[in-house]
DNA sequence: TTAATCCATATAACTCTAATAGGAATTGAA
DNA sequence: TTCAATTCCTATTAGAGTTATATGGATTAA
């Protein structure tokens, strides 16, 4: 499940991929349509997962860091709610041995999941924002939601 | 994230059908390596999803309904932690429409999120009970996991 | 100096998870 | 009839995670 903090920070991400700019966390709020409080932790998260830089002081905001095209899904999605995969053994960023499973390489839950997990991989590590952007029919109004 | 809940579920299950008979509650626990309490309320939810049914007082147990091919991954994985999707809004089964967003068909966080649905629901709704039995390499020893 | 803005910390309400506990009801067999 | 095995039902719990809000400090440009 995608949290809605992950949600909210695809948003605030193609919000500032479209307008192309420096944008107050206000602003993005606005345009976004997301609860502006909430919304400055998540932007810190995403300066830390180095989607974007932060310029402080009156005239200060948010740009987006790199162009649209190399920030994927799958990174935004990670350094918002951890693992792409169902389950801890089966992820490649944050794995983690399951307690109740004596020999992983056997195990047929972890390989079912596996399955999974890459075919989540392949959507969200291939999908960029600019990628969101051409999936919009209405590019000009800006109305991506 | 597959709840453990859902794990134990799908554990208990291939215990069930590769012994292919009549198991009580205490034996599966024992066999799948699943605190024996917490797995008598799943195998009632279990009951209530249709994938087995349950004999009461002595000799009583839990026997798989319907043959092993016929069960499907998907299908307990949604009736233990509800929606495959990501995101309600992508979900057939378990459709819910997202507050923040203003029109669904141009959404381009539903459209990304709608490919991943998909993707988890080819492979969880392609895969049976069976298939699990078959990924295991030491069928005879039953070491599954 | 002022206003805008980011940043850091604390907190709160709520829900979900992963169980455990105790006992009632059912059944087959001695 | 009694016993033991077993499912079934209801309640409880501790802890974690989610989704925010509140307050105020630090920084910057005009
Ligand atoms: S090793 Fe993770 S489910 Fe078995
Ligand atoms: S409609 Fe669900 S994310 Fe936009």
């Amino acid at each position: 499940m995608l949290s809605m903090k992950c949600k909210y920070a695809l948003k605030a991400l193609v919000v500032l991929a479209a307008e192309g700019k420096k944008l107050p966390s206000s602003a993005i709020a606005q345009k976004a349509r997301v609860p502006a409080k909430f919304l400055e932790a998540i932007l810190t998260d995403l300066r830390k997962a180095d989607a974007l830089t932060s310029e402080r002081g009156a005239h200060g905001g948010h740009t987006l860091k790199g162009a649209p095209e190399k920030i994927m899904l799958g990174h935004v999605v990670r350094a918002m709610d951890g693992m792409l995969a169902p389950i801890p053994c089966a992820s490649t960023f944050y794995y983690k041995k399951c307690d109740d499973c004596t020999d992983e390489k056997i195990c047929v839950i972890r390989h079912a999941m596996l399955e999974v997990r890459n075919k989540i991989s392949e959507v969200l590590d291939g999908l960029s924002l600019e990628d969101l952007l051409n999936m919009s029919p209405k590019k000009k109004q800006q109305l991506f939601w």
